[in-house]
DNA sequence: AAATAGCTGTTACTTATTTGACAATCCCGG
DNA sequence: CCGGGATTGTCAAATAAGTAACAGCTATTT
């Protein structure tokens, strides 16, 4: 099980797997065939077999997946098994939605910081959370282990801010400012960009494009 | 230039070239040739070259492509050169982030309504826009010719609030809500899935995997 | 306890995407 | 206004991704 080159197209479609087999459960069902799992899903059951195979062989002949089993093992291979210490920089609405919407992913992200630059902010608390002045930054990562960067801020301060996240030894940058900064950065820190505008523009090139003959597939991403 | 079946990998890659195009242009850079701009963007030149070759001949031999003009025509492709008018149903911090970064894109989209079912947002305006109660919804649609709704809010209402928006006339749905609406809406109404969540999990599963050993490539979007 | 139907893991095949190569074309300097 | 260097558009080759097929194992029924 050499988890070392697995294509890209695969990590892509994991969590979404994740997600439908978590519905299971709150549905109760105890185990399911790749191909009852393909219908609910719109993939082939094919696809769900080799993605699967990819990290082991989780399911039986004759019986197929169980639910909770698989699960757990997708949770593991995502990493959702441990707490990621995460902050979050610039406290604008997306930060404070994001401090939101991270915390009830269960127990693998924790978000412990919000900084800003505005001084308006200092001292609130969003769910608890207290706002710091990005002049605290850098102190605050090295002194809590902070593995995870979310930037929701203008492109020109994300870019100075990249720098200075990685120069204190942050592991991984979750970037919502419209610019690469996997370009930017050393490649041994993760970057993973949200182009917001980029979905909003795919969403337009199919309004103009596919309205009423072909179907098409949501999510693009 | 039938602009039928293009990929899907396409159509992905389109906004970015937009994006970089824009910034050419508040460089002052007036032309630009396949390998200067792949060097940019770190993709080869003969993707780029391929990519708008599927829309038509944009550049000429021994010149390059005119910056102005190709963004200009990127445009016309994504449908960025109208306005789309827009609403957002869900007037939470993720709703109210929105209505902001959409605004500054440009003249293509405009958010011309917000909804939420919480009657204490009553009669508030964020950015000059009025938050109105859910109940309105369908009339305001109707009237206003509303193209594009964006849903920011939990799961189960979401797929109550698409039927609702398709059965008064709704071209496309941008969709933040963790489920697949594109499984369930009409194949003629556009679904434009954003998950985070799985975004969030794609780093995670780079952070337990990809450190320090693999370069890796950013928006896996 | 044997037979059957169901389902996975895996291999082979097909389709899609990316990259490489080069002829045709066009700018630009002299 | 002509020649050299540059750069596209396009075709062909290589790589990657997705689908189909099936042998072999397992649960379940009788």
């Amino acid at each position: 099980m050499d988890e070392k080159d697995i294509s890209r197209a695969v990590i892509r479609r994991l969590p979404r797997y994740y997600r439908y087999l978590g519905e299971l459960i709150e549905d109760g069902v105890e185990r399911i065939s790749s191909n009852e799992l393909s219908a609910r899903m719109h993939v082939t059951a094919s696809q769900i077999r080799q993605d699967l195979n990819n990290f082991g062989g989780f399911g039986q002949q004759g019986y197929g997946y169980n639910v909770k089993y698989l699960h757990m093992e997708i949770a593991k291979i995502l990493g959702l098994d441990r707490t990621h210490k995460m902050i979050i920089v610039g406290a604008g609405n997306l930060g404070q939605a994001l401090a939101n919407y991270v915390q009830f992913e269960k127990q693998s992200f924790k978000v412990i910081g919000l900084f800003d630059v505005n001084p308006v902010l200092k001292g609130l608390s969003v769910r608890g959370i207290e706002i710091r002045m990005i002049d605290q930054l850098e102190s605050f990562v090295r002194e809590n282990d902070v593995e995870i960067a979310t930037l929701t801020l203008p492109k020109s301060k994300a870019m100075e801010m990249a720098d200075r996240l990685v120069k204190c030894g942050i592991k991984a940058i979750w970037n919502f400012a419209h610019t690469d900064l996997d370009l930017t950065v050393p490649s041994s820190v993760i970057v993973e960009n949200v182009h917001l505008s980029e979905s909003l523009m795919r969403l337009s090139y199919n309004l103009s494009h596919y309205q009423k003959e072909h179907p098409q597939g949501g999510n693009t991403q």
